[in-house]
Order: structure tokens, then sequence, then C-alpha cells
RNA sequence: GCCCAGAUGGUGGAAUUGGUAGACACGAGGGACUUAAAAUCCCUUGACCAGUGAUGGUCGUACGGGUUCGAUUCCCGUUCCGGGCACCA
């Protein structure tokens, strides 16, 4: 029989939903594991064949583990709030939600051709009422809470406002945005809107009047992962800074918890150390500095206390509130003219220029360590957002206060023992101190870091500066709060409305506030974001509903939110739905959430390191801290699949002709190379008719050949329509079937790599699995009962243990070649046995489940071959008596010899003195070492 | 600039983590079957040298050193490519 692996396909996939045969429900016999793949964006140009690359990953996993007895979790759902609906639905005035359901269903199409285990009865969609009723009801809880530094955790915003009833800001020990202080008798003095207007200093989602990155081409404020090198992540439009008031999360508070988790969780070195980097924890010192002939002082942040001696100027951010109190009159023109070029700048200018600016301020600011007055500048290479905004500089050992030390012509005063600061500062925390002044020189100071390494130098400054109260040890993190608003129509509408200026939370009960319909999905003249076009979108308090915006009275009818939420928002929780999807009461139920715990497994790319994946850690710690989640890491494993990049192929044309030539005839020519389609290049051959007739241009092409044929050239680039280089999984399903389309994705090279796709070499898969397939056909066509030849079994199981441990190790792609070894191996040996067959089916079913199905079908099985067991490994199998092993001399290799397998170095010297080959060369000879290495070679040391 | 990960045939990539480097696949070349093509099967395929031949030898995992009986693997230095962070003090 031929395999036939359309309808093979074809009739397994029928069943797999007649049969429900991948629906999962909590089950407490049965051990969970929790699969889970980043959920797609449906976008309009549909799946090509890199995308499905970490989902078959997974659900090879997900199939072993099942087949291993374990209850799998593996769902599938859509991220589907996004910009380039919104955008096309502003081109063309198609509703965004109808793009989106097209899109996805072209999506759930094309998976479906591929033989997922998705549970779909479980699908969520993060654009559904029913999804972000949870999405806006933990934006509430975050509302409704405040993060506690003493106690490391989220409270309720109650407790804060018991605490400052009773004792103001004192004893509090809290995240803010800025540190307040009041006393009780002034909190229970103020009204209502007071109250809540200080509040908002410390709830975990606020408002805030902050710096965000606006985008005006794309008309929203964007969050930093959403910004690469001063432009938009999508589109590259230029962002500039502006102050707005946002909803913003609290993400800063938990750093520690974030960095903390790191540790926990098993994820690549490489991705722990983007977010250590992106939350940028750095431990130093604030210091205070009084400012000389003044009562004023102020404090500045330092990571190298070590360097007090050092210090030879100040500089303050242009954006700090200190540059107005300490400029002095005389200086005042100067420095205004300063902040007026600052203030012109935009984030882009100060990235692609760094040249050295500064004013001076005109006071001078006393080193608490030496007494010394030290002039106090202004300049735009400190950040107001970083620190205090105010730094001491060391121009011999930080670069940039080097460069401005050079450049305003300022003392440079070396610390470290034989550094040469002539041409260059010296920036490396190694070296012995000098130059700091002996015990007692001073009134300041009463002994020298001299002699010290840098670190017991710093060490030892810091604990006299916590000592004597000149400033506190101090950790500072890179990490800013997340901007939670979005001027966008196309996204989870806030469940909040305004009254006295002041945001009030719709009651929770009336949740989810659905967003409302518009006729325009651009902002309105008056620039409010586009849900300003809503008619229907006020809330009415009497009755709790969404009411006509002509019924405002700021009485009982108030104005609703405008912005609506980030892409995150939908992504950060999503996998917590999927435990439970259809619950209206909850997020989750305890029970759901207890079973399934967290996700064992997480596959997807790792352009998600700063964005998603450091936002649902956060909003999952959130919730662990409410007791929602069980877990405090979201993801316990996670594998970044590599992106697969097009190959793309060119034709070269000469120029101002409609002439191609060939590849290697090309540099005869002054040529043009144009990005052919890849799908009408077959081996890097163009099909020259197919060239004709692809576009109306080239109707007429000539050619020059080579050897008859047209070759192209090709380079690796990014999988895009432009390039015409993509590659579509439902041709390759078409033409080889599914089954051939994982295996080769897997065949191709580590998961974790980014790798070229080429359709060419996926041959050898479909052949592969056609050489199975007869196999398999002779031995249902035999199906010889005897038991089986030692030799197959041994096949068998060398398979069993490869196959295992790379599934284990997600090497998948030197799993399949030990198929392919095993199947030429048991074809040579003419097995016959169904046995032998039967376990070779199961071990294959993730890989190839279509195939396998079949199969376990021809071998008379009723049930489907998900239920079956993975075979288990037998070392028995494997063992022989003797082993051929080279034996060297003196790391030379001379001879192959048998050796019993289990011989030791007694006897293997014994044997090699007698043995005919090897007896004369140790004649006459010592041997000094004998060393084994089992099963392989001898190594036998002499003289 | 700082941090992380890499570099193996014409190509994608293996190598039991210090033990016969190049598994497996693609491509290429040769052959078988076929009127022919497709499909299928078999052989060769890192480079160089010697030999009619079986075969033997030398070199070879980016480059230069080191440790070791033995290094693609460990250590030091250099070059190149990829990723992250970046006037973050």
């Amino acid at each position: 029989m031929e395999y036939n692996f359309r309808e093979i396909e074809q009739k397994w996939r029928q069943r797999w939903v007649a049969q429900q045969t991948y629906k999962v429900t909590e089950d407490a016999s049965r051990k969970k594991f929790y699969v889970l793949n980043m959920f797609p964006y449906p976008s309009g140009a549909g799946l090509h064949v890199g995308h499905p690359l970490g989902y078959i990953a997974s659900d090879i996993y997900a199939r072993y583990k099942r087949l291993q007895g374990f209850n799998v979790l593996n769902p599938m759902g859509y991220d589907a709030y996004g910009l380039p609906a919104e955008q096309y639905a502003i081109q063309t005035g198609q509703h965004p939600a109808i793009t989106t359901e097209a899109n996805i269903n072209r999506y759930r199409e094309q998976l479906d051709k591929i033989g997922f285990c998705f549970d779909w009865s479980r699908e969520v969609r993060t654009c559904e009422p029913g999804y972000y009723h949870w999405t806006q009801w933990a934006f509430q809880k975050m509302f409704g809470s405040f993060y506690c530094n003493a106690c490391q955790k989220a409270q309720p915003i109650e407790k804060l406002v018991e605490h400052f009833a009773k004792e103001g800001t004192a004893n509090l020990d809290v995240a803010q945005s800025e540190e307040l202080s009041f006393t009780a008798d002034e909190w229970n003095s103020w009204d209502e809107v007071k109250q809540q207007q200080v509040l908002m200093n410390y709830r975990i989602a606020y408002l805030g009047e902050t710096m965000v990155n606006w985008c005006p081409q794309l008309g929203t404020v964007l969050a930093n992962d959403e910004v690469i090198d001063g432009v938009s992540a999508r589109g590259g439009f230029p962002v500039v800074q502006k102050r707005m008031k946002q909803w913003c999360l609290r993400v800063s508070a938990y750093a520690q918890r974030l960095l903390d988790g790191l540790e926990t969780i098993d994820w690549t070195e490489s991705l722990k150390e983007t977010q250590r980097n992106w939350i940028g924890r750095s431990e130093g010192a604030e210091v205070e500095f009084k400012v000389k002939d003044s009562d004023k002082s102020f404090t500045i942040f330092t990571t190298r206390a070590d360097t007090m001696f050092g210090v030879t100027f100040m500089v303050l951010a242009p954006e700090s509130e200190l540059v107005q109190e300490l400029t002095t009159p005389e200086q005042k023109a100067a420095v205004d003219e300063y902040l007026a070029y600052v203030k012109k700048r935009t984030e882009r200018d100060r990235i692609s220029d760094r040249k050295v600016t500064g004013v001076f301020s005109g006071s001078y600011a006393i080193n608490p360590f030496t007494g010394e007055a030290n002039p106090i500048w202004i300049s735009e290479y400190v950040l107001a957002g970083y620190g205090t905004g105010a730094i001491m500089a060391v121009p011999a050992h930080d670069s940039r206060d080097y460069a401005f030390a050079k450049h305003f012509n300022l003392p440079i005063v070396p610390l470290v023992e034989g550094c040469d600061v002539s041409e260059e500062s010296f920036d490396a925390k190694e070296g012995i101190v000098c130059n700091s002044p002996k015990a007692g020189a001073t009134p300041y100071i009463d002994f020298s870091l001299n002699g010290l390494t840098i670190k017991e130098a710093i060490a030892a400054t810091k604990k006299y500066v916590k000592e004597q109260g000149l400033g506190h040890v101090k950790v500072n993190y890179r990490l800013r709060d997340a901007i939670f608003s979005r001027q966008r129509y196309w996204g989870e509408p806030f469940p909040v409305y305004y009254k006295q200026g002041m945001p009030q939370m719709i009651p929770e009960e009336c949740l989810p506030l659905e967003l409302p319909e518009v006729d325009k999905f651009l902002p309105t003249e008056t620039g409010e974001p586009p849900l300003g076009n809503a008619k229907k979108w006020a809330w009415d308090t009497k009755t709790n509903s969404v009411v006509d915006c002509s019924a405002i009275d700021n009485e009982t009818v108030f104005p609703l939110e405008l912005n609506t939420m980030p892409g995150f928002a939908g992504s950060s929780a999503y996998y917590l739905r999927y435990m439970d999807p259809h619950n209206d009461q909850a997020l989750v139920s305890p029970e759901a959430d207890e079973y399934w715990q967290n996700v064992d497994l997480y596959v997807g790319g790792s352009e998600h390191a700063t964005g998603h994946l450091i936002y649902s850690r956060f909003w999952n710690k959130f919730l662990f801290d409410l007791g929602v989640s069980r877990k405090e890491e979201p993801f316990q494993k996670l594998v970044n699949q590599g992106m697969i990049q097009g190959r793309s192929n060119f034709v070269y044309r000469i120029k101002d002709t409609n002439t191609f030539v060939s590849l290697g005839l090309k540099d005869q020519y002054d040529v043009t190379p144009l990005h052919v389609d890849v799908n009408i290049v077959s081996g890097d051959v163009l099909d020259v008719e197919a060239f004709k007739a692809w576009r109306p241009e080239y109707a007429t092409a000539e050619f020059i050949l080579e050897d008859g044929k047209y070759v192209c050239g090709w380079a690796v680039e990014k999988m895009s329509k432009s390039m015409f280089n993509v590659v579509n999984p439902d041709m390759i399903v078409e033409k080889f079937g599914a089954d051939t389309l994982r295996l080769y994705e897997m065949f191709l090279g580590p998961v974790e790599q980014a790798k070229p796709w080429d359709t060419n070499g996926i041959d050898g898969s479909h052949r592969f699995l056609k050489k199975f397939w007869n196999l398999a056909q002779n031995i249902l066509a035999q199906n010889t009962q005897t038991a089986p030849t030692a030799a197959e079994l041994k096949s068998l199981h060398k398979l069993i243990k490869k196959v295992t441990e790379d599934i284990e190790n997600f090497s998948y792609n030197t799993a399949i070649p030990a198929f392919m070894i095993a199947t030429n191996e048991l074809t040579q040996l003419k097995c016959t046995n169904p046995a032998i067959l039967e376990a070779m089916v199961v071990l294959i079913a993730p890989f190839a489940p279509h195939i396998a199905e079949e199969l376990w079908e021809s071998l008379g099985h009723s049930t489907t071959v998900c239920d079956a067991q993975w075979p288990q490994f037998e070392e028995k199998y494997l063992v022989e008596d003797t082993v051929k092993m080279m034996v060297a001399f003196n790391g030379k290799t001379r001879f192959g010899i048998d050796f019993p397998a289990d011989a030791d170095n007694t006897t293997i010297e014994a044997a090699a003195r007698n043995h005919e080959l090897t007896s004369k060369y140790l004649e006459g000879k010592q041997i000094m070492k004998v060393i084994i290495v089992p099963k392989r070679m001898i190594n036998i040391v002499c003289k």
C-alpha cells in the first residue's frame, strides 16, 4: 500500500475533532503538565513556515508527556487587540473586530492542517468581553493596592489609609512616586479629593504626570520596550518626550522580586541576562553634599563611593528642581539659555549626537570627606529620572565625567595606583587605591583608603557614610513603571469614570465594561483619543450602566475614560485564564489553579524578553500577592524558538534592458539584482516560463543562461512579503503532508537557533516517512508472531533511549536521525515483528501523529495512539559480551581488538601482552598507564 | 564602552560533555532498473600526498599559545559574527 498522506491526515484530523481526542479536564488522579505557546497576534498575512516552529516543538513535548501518562494542558488562543487591525480600520472603515475575526479564522484553518494537539475548547481571545473582564478586574485590583516594601508584597489600599489616619507618613516603608511627608492630623483634615490625590502616589495602578514616549505618527504613547533607538518598534516613527497624565503600573516596586525570581526558573542564561540588564540593579550610596555659603544641601547617588577624593565638580540634570535653587543671579542668564537649548533637543538628538554641553550654576558644593568646595555644573548627560538627578563627577574614573572635564578644563585627580589618565579615564573597578589623604590629615575623615583594593575601598567608604550620617546605602533600578494608557480604539477600555477630575472605578459587579462603537477610529478634532468619538460613553452611577454622553451632568452621570489599555494588558495573565476559560465568576477558580499551578513549559520568541515576559511576571506576582495565583513565577521553563529566516532568490537584470543574466555570468555585465519569488525557483534554478508569467513587465524578458539553466543568487533575509521569500505552510502540507512538515522543521536544527528556511531539504524527511511506512506495511503483511530477535530489540531500545533523552532536552534535530537509522536497520534485518513496530509507532507519534495513528489502527487498536504507553527503555538489550576497542600506544591508534565488555585494567594489560597483534609492541616495554575509554578505546602509555 | 552567546565540509548540522571529528540530511558525482522521465535502490563525497589496488600517510573543528597519554570540548590571548544594555553615575 502506498503512503497516501493526504487521505491519512484528513481522516485523522476529522476523527480527532469528532472524538474530542485533545480535550482535557482536571483529573486529580493524574499528574498535570502545562505546555504553553506564546499566543499569536492574528495578522492579515497569515502564517508562514516560521510561525509553527515553536508550536511544533511544544506539540511534540505535549504529546510525549501525554504518552508518559501526564494530564497535559496545551491550549491556544489569540492576542487579538493590536495596531494593524486598527490602522486597517482607519484606512478602510472596516471595524477591527471584523478584520480580526477573519484573520483568526484563517490562522485557525492553517493551524488545523499541521496536526496540533491543542484543546480548542479552551481558546481565549483577548478582545472578547468574557476575557477582558478579568484584565479590567486585575487593573481595578492594582488600583486598589499599594506595595509594602517592609513585607515585600501588595496590600489593600485601605491599610494605607488606616496608617495615614493614625500616623501620617511616619514609619512608612512603601513604594511611591515621590517621597511625601505629612502627619495624621494633616491627612484627616484633607477632603476626599485631596486624599485621593495623595493616594495616587502609592497605588500600584496610578494616574501619573510623567514624561512619556510620544509617537506623533502613531498618535499614542509607547512603553520603553516599544521604543528602539528613539523610534517606535512598530513602524519606525520618531518618538519624542512629552509630559502627559497617563495610567501607570508600579512595576518598579517589584524590581527586586523580578530579579530574585530569575534564580528560581529554568530559562536560558542569555534571556535571564537580558532581563537583569533591563531591571538594571545597581548598588551604591546616596551622599549628601552641603551647598557652600548656604543652608541648602542635595543628595547624589554613586556606585563608586571610593572615589570621594577624586571629585572635582558636581553635575545636575537640567530637569532637576535643584537647578533653579542653586543657580546664582550672575549665572541665571547663561543657565536659562542652556535650559532652552536642552528643551529643544529630542531623545533622538541626544542619542545620535553626544556632544559635551553644560553650564556652570554659580554655586559650590562641599565634599563631606575633604571639605573642599566643588563647582556645581548643569549638563544634559545627567539624567533626571535616574538616582537623584545629581552626581558627583570623578573625571579620572568615569569616561563621561572625563569628557566633560576635558571640555571645560576642570581638574582630574587619579586615585588608582599606576593608572594613566592623560588620554582617557580609568573606569575599571580594579586596582589599588592611592592619593587618598593619610588618616587624620583632614578633620573630616580619620582613615586612609590608600593600599586597599577598589572593592574594599567601596565597602569602607559606604560603611563610613552610613556611620557618620552623611548619607545611606541605596539600591537603584533602571526598571521604570509601565505606562499603561494608549490613545487607541482597539484595546481594552479602562473600567474608570471621572468625578471631579479624579478617577473612580466602576463597581466590580458591573464588569466587563464593553468597548463602545465609534463611527471613526481616528482621534477627535479636539485631539482626544478615538473613544472620544463614542456617542454612548458615560457612566450613570444611579443605574450603574453605560449611557449616552449627552447625559453627563457630573452629578450622577460622569464621563468614562477615553484611553485604552496597551497590548501587554491582555497577554499578561492569559495562561491563568486557559485553566478555567469559561468561568464568569473569577479569573480562574481556586480548584483549577490549584490543579494546573503554573506553566511547566513555555515556548516563544526571545523578542518578548523585555516586554511581555517582564509584564506577565509582574502581573502574576501581583496576583500571587492577592492569593489568586498559586505560584510566584508563571513560566517555570522557557524555550526560545529561533526565528526562521527567509532564503531570498535574486535575478540579475542588465541595466536599462529587460535581459536577465544567470548568476555565474553576471560579473561580465552591469546588473541590478532583483528579488524573485522563491516559489518559482527550485534548487536556485529559475523556472523561466513561470517568471515570464509572474509579472506583466517580465513577459518579454530575455535570458542569458549558463548550461541551459538560469541560476539565481540567494541571500538570507527576514521572511517577508516584500522580499518574495515567504513560504506558506499550507503549500508544504499540500505537497508533502503535515507529518513531513513537522519532521522537517524539527530536523532543520536546534529549536532555539535562528536558521534560514530552505525547502530543498524537505525531500529527505518525506523519504524517511515513506521508508518508515514501507517497513510498517511489510511488518503488517507478514505479521510474524515469534519473539523479536536480539538485533531487533537492540535497534529498538537504542532508539527508545535516544528519543526519550532527546525529547527531554529539546534535541529534536538529533532524535529524528535516530528514527532514520532504526528504520534502515530494521529494514535490513527484514523485521516482521509487530511488537517492534508497535513500539516504534508510539515513539514517532509525537513527531508525526497522523502516520502514527494510521499504523496504530492497522495494528488492531481501537483507541488512539495518544492513549498509548511510552515504551520503557531496557539496558539489557544494549549490553554486549565483547566490545571491539581500539588499542593505542602513547596515543597512536594501532589495533582494533575484542575485549570482554567488563574488562578492567589488569585483564586488559594481560590480554594486550598476550594478543598476537599487540604483544610485539609491548615486548621489552614498560607499561606506565592503561587508560580505558569505556566501549571505545584503550590507550597504553609505555616506554 | 559593559554584559551574554557563538565560530565544525559545498549547505543545514552531529559528536555519549576530555576519548575513532564530520552522525543524519541536503547538494554534487558515479552506477542499477527503465524506450524515456519520474520514483526507487546502491556506491563515492573534509583537504592533501603515495599506490594499479586493497590500503597507507600528513593536515584539519576561526587564529595563536597552554594543560593532558589524548582537546571541537578545559584555561589564557587575538579576530570575526549574533544578541542584550547604554551618557543609569
